[in-house]
DNA sequence: AACTTTGGCAACCGCTTCCCT
DNA sequence: AAGGGAAGCGGTTGCCAAAGT
């Protein structure tokens, strides 16, 4: 009976894989490690390809966002292998390891808390709605959760009071004509500033605009953006 | 400086699901 | 329809480095 390693991969191992998948691509798992000269099962090699090796994979720095969306889909009752779909570049045990070790924690002690969907409230809300796949498959676009986003990036006092409160504007069973569901439908630009007492400032002065429109462009998305289209001012001069 | 605790991550294991014959 | 192999999934473990005492 063949043995196999068990152990950590090794550098060599890892270059011998790659080489591998990158001649012959993956037809057969099991099969694999006897044609790419490895003493590891083809399960093993599946693993480090998916979690590791494969260039796909992205590592790290866990945006606020992805946490949001990995508790909101967890707290849904959604499988590792489901988040991971909506994680591009996230693998299912890389997820999971992120919940045990980080944020199963901060949910128990506090310090994030899950947000009330509001799926429906934006399906029915918005006739701008672009991509409702995500929506209908296993995304829920709950507003993330912003206080750290803040203080790279100050928005309104709307976006930082909904995280503040851990309340997701726009509330449930409120009305469009709501002050909270018109920031959070109306295209974001100078203009949709809310100036009231609670206001802070709503761009960093030091970063500007065009910082804010990259976070709310890649950072939301999708959550954010079928409903709401980001207005490009002119640059000022 | 030495020891202990904690956190993060890679990897394995067992079970389930999928797919082909 | 049934059986078997491959692939996928989730729980768990063990290692290691960093932080704390």
């Amino acid at each position: 009976m063949a043995s196999f390693k068990k152990c950590p991969w090794t550098r060599e191992e890892d270059m011998q894989l790659v080489n591998h998948i990158s001649k012959y691509g993956i037809w057969n798992w099991s099969q694999m490690p006897k044609h790419a000269g490895l003493s590891r099962t083809g399960k093993s090699c599946r693993l480090r390809w998916m979690n590791y090796l494969d260039p796909q994979v992205k590592r790290g720095n866990y945006s606020q966002v992805e946490d949001q969306i990995i508790i909101n889909m967890r707290h849904n009752g959604a499988g590792w292998s489901l988040i991971a779909e909506s994680l591009p570049g996230r693998t299912d045990n890389e997820i999971k390891n992120r919940w045990h070790s980080r944020l199963s924690k901060r949910l128990a002690n506090g310090t994030v808390q899950k947000m009330e969907p509001y799926r429906e409230q934006i399906i029915s809300e918005t006739d701008t709605m672009m991509n409702c796949d995500y929506l209908n498959d296993n995304v829920f676009p709950e507003a993330p959760n912003l206080e750290e986003a803040y203080e790279e990036y100050p928005l309104s006092s709307y976006m930082l009071g909904a995280s503040r409160n851990n309340t997701v504007p726009p509330t449930c069973g409120s009305t469009s004509a709501d002050p909270h569901i018109r920031f959070w439908r109306e295209p974001f630009s100078l203009d949709n500033v809310y100036d009231t007492d609670e206001c802070e400032t709503y761009v960093d002065p030091e970063f500007g605009l065009p910082k804010l429109q990259d976070w709310l462009r890649e950072s939301c998305y999708p959550y954010y953006y079928p409903c709401y289209e980001i207005l490009v001012p002119n640059p000022i001069s």
